[in-house]
RNA sequence: CGGGGAGUGGCUCAGCCUGGUAGAGCACCUGGUUCGGGACCAGGGGGUCGGAGGUUCAAAUCCUCUCUCCCCGACCA
């Protein structure tokens, strides 16, 4: 029989069905099945078709939860080191994942579709060609041309700006896309959590000043809440280090999990959370020293006494009054591709660690340790014994360049009659009072805080936990506008820069966080909202007739009323069924067993497995009440 | 990039030290029995042992180089 070559007439496909269709599904609707079931279209979605490979094992190198179950479920499978292919449940629960982001985005933004493919000049005119290193990925067209693909898109959108606003009537604007991102990591791990190529829901905004940006950033911040809420999951807004990119103000979106690589600093008792790189403590104020002798700085005998402890002890003083020296250096390459080195030395109270994030956003360079002949050399004496006094440090960390840093920690500040190193092999000096004694280049937070430390804001202890960075939001300020002369003309005719933030949601790493929230032995559950079905129907045996008539019956209903229904029609044995269930994610189950015959089907919470035989006349009205009480 | 570990049917792994016919469980195919928490019996298919080179009569096994993956660190919007 011939093929029918003509389309037949059907229905007219809507535009929407055609945006946005790009790699990994992106975009692509997932579709309520009760218009399909009126179009006419509808197909059950029946397991023994579909292409669900589960594992009774977890890869032998995956390590967190969430990379183990998402490979046994068959959400994923892996290319390449930090590159996962996104299978039909993982596609499925990503695209619902992406309809609430974009649902929400849609309420204060415009989608856009921005090039994965970047032009060297554009990240030049940034500055970031360079400044981004190893971590951009770069390649080169048949030209011979430089091109990046797309880490985050400031230039691309700062570009469309430069050449399109003209007028502050023009402003405010928020365009966001999602799409993928490509950064090549250094060390890609724990599945979705950290990888090369992700999809991420990138917002920038546009404003004619800086009340303007705060209305943009309120919207994000809530829209961001709005969010995270549908997704069902449990997280926390930390204020986060703004960088060194002298940004005003940014809050990330965190998730709690053992498996997390931020670490956060929370207030139980009250609402202060932060990023470990941005937060404090209430110190409790510590007892000077009294002067010895003149008062000046004076000499002590400490005979192989190297370490803060030792020393305190030999003194008979606290470590809250000696003064830890920390010599790093920082290399840098001039713009002759020279290397330059410069010395950075942190002074901390005794008894305080630094925190490298800290001096990092503060020095706006990588630093490493000292060498030994390094300190030699700068100091004339062996570690052990290195103080602040005696060297003639930079005045202005930007301005006196060739002279060394010395930065103080803010617990130093108005502290007297400290305790640190001579500089002199077995001796230490009494007497030092900063400011005084020795001139720092600039006082800065750089101290660690530790857990049980009383909270800035209520005095409680404070907690520090794991979490997953799920989102982050940012007061760009005007670096992009101004590196790439974007200006708009405000209500008084003259030429500013529009003021830009960022904003960003990393897509996998929802659904990696809803796994690292809700799991146990068997497997995973996702809220509703972003779980791949919400209801899978098992007959239990699909070769008894009234059991498997009952079940698709159950399904069509389940679906007919709007919900996302998968129906588990393998001849397979129930425990397989059951595990399987258990193991992909799908927040409820309706097992079809003997049962039917009194017209009852028993429904299984997956995250508890609390077990209710409900008659199937009222599984419709069943479900509606359960997901009133989820909703 | 530094440190550690691993590459053997689709998956999890044994075999390597001490060189001599490539193995197990699961998965898969056929037939049968079973059917409420990963069944059983019988038969069957499938592996250049990551790659290259070397030593040897003979290499999964010993040696050299190399690629890939994982973990810790460094790094990370």
């Amino acid at each position: 029989m011939p093929q029918a070559v003509e389309p037949s007439p059907q229905k007219p496909v809507k535009a929407s069905w055609y945006n946005n269709q790009f790699p990994c599904g992106i975009g692509k609707r997932w579709y309520d099945s009760a218009r399909d079931l009126k179009s006419g279209t509808h197909n059950m979605h029946r397991w023994s078709a579909l292409f669900i490979p589960t594992l009774r094992e977890a890869p032998a190198d995956a390590e967190v939860a969430s990379h183990k179950f998402l490979v046994r479920a068959g959400y994923i499978r892996q290319l390449m080191a930090g590159v996962y292919s996104y299978l039909f449940l993982g596609n499925r629960s990503f695209n619902k994942i992406i309809a609430i982001v974009r649902q929400e985005m849609d309420k204060i933004g415009q989608e856009f579709f921005l090039p994965a493919l970047h032009s060297r000049e554009v990240w030049e005119a940034s500055g970031r060609w360079s400044l981004m290193g190893d971590n951009l990925f770069r390649l080169k067209d048949r030209k011979g041309a430089d091109l990046a693909l797309g880490f985050t898109a400031e230039e691309v959108v700062t570009e469309i700006a430069r050449k399109e606003l003209r007028s502050y009537k023009q402003l405010p604007q928020i365009w966001y896309q999602i799409t993928p991102k490509f950064r090549d990591e250094p060390r890609p791990k724990s599945g979705l959590l950290r990888v090369r190529q992700f999809t991420m829901k990138d917002s920038y905004s546009f404003d004619v000043d800086a009340a303007g940006l705060d209305v943009s950033y309120k919207k994000h911040y809530d829209t961001y809440c709005r969010i995270f809420d549908r997704c069902g999951l449990k997280y926390m807004v930390v204020e986060a280090d703004s960088g060194a990119m002298g940004g005003k103000e940014s809050h990330e979106f965190m998730v709690r999990t053992r498996a997390g690589e931020d670490q956060i600093v929370s207030c139980d008792g009250c609402d202060y959370a932060a990023n470990m790189e941005k937060a404090t403590s209430k110190l409790e104020p510590a007892q000077d020293l009294k002067p010895e002798g003149d008062g000046k700085p004076l000499e002590v005998h400490t005979p192989g006494q190297k370490t803060i402890e030792d020393v305190a002890k030999f003194l008979v003083v606290s470590p809250k009054n000696k003064i830890k020296t920390l010599a790093l250096m920082t290399d840098e390459k001039d713009a002759s591709g020279k290397k330059k080195s410069r010395a950075i030395i942190v002074l901390m109270r005794g008894d305080h660690q630094l925190n490298e994030a800290k001096l990092n956003a503060t020095v706006a360079v990588a630093t490493r340790p000292m060498e030994e002949t390094e300190i030699e050399a700068m100091f004339n004496s062996p570690a052990g014994y290195l103080g602040p006094v005696g060297i003639e440090w930079a005045k202005d960390i930007k301005k006196d360049i060739d002279r060394p840093v010395l930065l103080v920690d803010k617990a130093l500040e108005g502290r007297t009659n400290l305790i640190a190193g001579a500089n002199k092999k077995d001796y230490h000096l009494k007497n030092l009072t900063p400011g005084k004694d020795f001139h720092p280049t600039a006082y800065a937070d750089l101290r660690a805080v530790n857990a049980g430390e009383a909270c800035p804001n209520c005095g409680r202890p404070l907690r520090i936990d794991t979490a997953v960075e799920i989102g982050h939001i940012f007061k760009l300020g005007y670096r992009y506008s101004e590196t790439m002369g974007a200006h708009v003309l405000d209500k008084n005719g003259k030429e500013v820069m529009p003021i830009m933030g960022s904003y960003g949601i990393g897509i996998e790493r929802i659904l990696t966080a809803a796994v690292e929230q809700n799991n146990d032995e068997n497997g995973f559950w996702l809220p509703r909202s972003i779980a791949p079905f919400e209801i899978v129907v098992t007959p239990v045996n699909v070769k008894e007739e009234t059991m498997f008539k009952a079940a698709v019956d159950i399904a069509a209903k389940l679906e007919s009323a709007g919900f996302d229904v998968i129906l588990d029609d393998r001849d397979e044995r129930p425990g397989v069924k059951f595990k399987d269930a258990d193991l992909v994610g799908i927040p409820f189950r309706v097992n079809v067993g003997k049962k039917v015959t009194e017209g009852t089907v028993e429904v299984v919470l997956r995250s508890t497995h609390e077990v209710r035989d409900v008659t199937i006349t009222a599984i419709v009205e069943y479900f509606q009440g359960v997901l009133r009480a989820h909703a």
